[in-house]
DNA sequence: AGTAGTGGTGTAAACGTTTTACACAATATC
DNA sequence: GATATTGTGTAAAACGTTTACACCACTACT
């Protein structure tokens, strides 16, 4: 495994346009920054010469130099890129992010903490002015240290523990609850939750407000209803199967997440079961083609663009000022009622 | 708007490093980079150091200091993180590049050729070993700068004209002519085409068996059952009202991509209408969930995986020979029979 | 005992920028 | 005619690494 990489594809620097111009490096580089102390004919022959050779400033030797000054590029660090709901909010990210002026780069870690460590280690080094990151979870102390660092951070979708840092947040426990007490007003009664990793915050957040409801309408709580995955589309289908093969199957399930409501459905569907008179289903989030779903699924929606849309407005707001009081935003769901429950 | 960013976070440097463990910084960095030739003593108290202090190399200056070493770093650009089909693709090149130790960064350009070249530019002066893109254009002439500059390239989804470049595509024609061909031989005679932008190459190819198959089986040709769009889901909304809305409306469409079928499943719904009875519908690009729809959807599935995995090994193995001939991989598209037609 | 090897360490240069201090002229002021 | 003032350019330092080279103290041979 060799890395000589002798493909070291030419790079035109500072100084052959300063030799051929018959300059010093520091008029090119003035001309480049436009300083105005520059003679007018200088600048001219300077200028053509950049043309010629097609100069154009090395960011990293630039970065190097000057270690404060903007970067415009800001990082953001997801944990699973399939997930439609991180998708949305990235846009809402990025939409701002572009009127700022700020370019991004995007790691997705697929919910693996190693590569997680690994990318927010890059990311640093990469030396971007700010990042918007969902920890692993709430002790994250690869992400702890980064905000103790002061580097600008801004925690998306779940929050951090021991640690002032912006956030942006949605009401886990409220938006399951509303799901979960729709579920049993309709008058189901077997009621089961497939969640997602139980160490993400939100996963433990909504299963919390399930147990609520399920107590706020005297519903017995059934621990073999209650099954933990690992957030992902396969879980999801897995364990819906592991529900539907119980002796006293559910009448109706609450889906963690996007990806574990479409693997449930996958399942529901592949067993040739209708939905919902033989069982029943509700998911957390929402997506624009719930609509186009087998049936229409009635879901609990987050804002997730407009998650992401605060969380950049947030991270920008701190890069420019860093002493600002850090903000904890908590975003309210809604229920798209539909005609899967 | 202040740039000043008095934000500068700490940074550790080697020489910190050195001056707190009383060795020079050579040897610190003989230390991190497991040079053999340092006293075990010494290595032991300089990794003392190291994780008081945290220290952690810098890669911008890492990678000033000699350019040709690898910065086992890949970018990647895609042009609309929305479409599952292009998040497939991530995925499968995020498994080979994880697999030989690269780490991603990918760039998101929402089909704007600005921002496109924006993220080029600055890929390019992070740095990265080398680079997967889905070019706006065949003449995309900012990538076909960076091929000739010698960057590592490989190009996905779409090729590039006038210059040898990697690539790794689709039947696109092919994989158009079979879903029309299924419509027609299944006795629909109206037959639309939703296209996508149509400067995508992959737009036209797809148009192109879309002709091919009506004039095969002597269905003319209704300029009105055409139409293009933007690739993006509100088009395929959009685009699909007025074909329904067409004095003779078609009994069968078949969309150019995921989010356009999404898009016209989203209306024909919202009126209320039956697939197949009343209008059939035919896509490009298989989602795994497509079995979940309603109905669940007959749809042309590419190998969005697969084409992502086969390029990243093709730019890893250009990156470590870039003398080799550049291969042209064209892989199979496949019907995936439901019963939305 | 002198030469040659060895292992461990430090010094200094280089990467491509930007910034600072400063040199030098030309002009204006007293 | 000496002294500021201004405009224009140059040289050098700095950012954090890596590495070629020099050095030193040993040991191991002739």
């Amino acid at each position: 495994m060799k890395n000589s990489n002798e493909n070291v594809y030419k790079i035109v620097s500072l100084n052959e346009v300063a030799e051929k111009a018959g300059v010093s490096i520091a008029t090119v580089s003035r001309v480049m920054n436009e300083n105005p102390k520059v003679h007018p004919e200088t600048r001219l022959k300077v200028q053509k010469v950049i043309k010629e050779l097609k100069y154009q400033p090395n960011r990293v030797a630039k970065r190097l130099r000057n270690r404060n000054a903007s970067s415009n590029l800001l990082g953001v660090v997801i944990p699973d890129i399939q997930n439609p709901f991180y998708v949305e909010v990235f846009r809402g990210i990025e939409d701002v992010a572009y009127e700022n002026q700020y370019a991004l780069i995007m790691c997705n870690f697929s919910q693996d903490e190693k590569k997680e460590k690994l990318y927010l280690d890059i990311l640093q080094s990469e030396s971007i002015d700010g990042m918007i990151v969902a920890p692993t979870d709430e002790r994250d102390q690869k992400v702890i240290d980064l905000v103790k660092k002061g580097l600008p951070i801004v925690c998306v979708d779940r929050g951090l523990i021991g640690v002032d840092v912006d956030e942006v947040v949605v009401e886990n426990r409220n938006g399951a609850f509303s799901a979960v007490d729709h579920l049993a007003r309709s008058g189901y009664q077997r009621i089961a939750y497939i969640s997602g990793l139980p160490q993400i915050p939100s996963s433990r957040q909504r299963e919390q407000g399930y147990r609520e409801a399920l107590a706020a309408h005297g519903l017995p709580l059934d621990q073999d209803l209650i099954r933990y995955g690992d957030s992902r589309h396969e879980s999801g289908v897995k364990l819906c199967e592991e529900l539907l093969d119980l002796p006293k199957p559910p009448d109706a399930i609450f889906t963690g997440n996007n990806l574990i409501t479409l693997g449930a459905l996958e399942t529901i569907h592949k067993r040739g079961l209708h939905i919902p008179r033989d069982v029943a289903i509700i998911g957390f989030d929402d997506m624009y083609w719930s609509i186009s779903l087998n049936p229409p699924l009635t879901a609990v929606r987050q804002p997730a663009y407009e998650i992401g849309k605060r969380a950049a407005e947030q991270l920008i707001m701190r890069i420019n000022d860093p002493t600002r009081p850090t903000v904890s935003m908590i975003l309210k769901t809604e229920l798209m009622l539909r005609s899967s429950c």
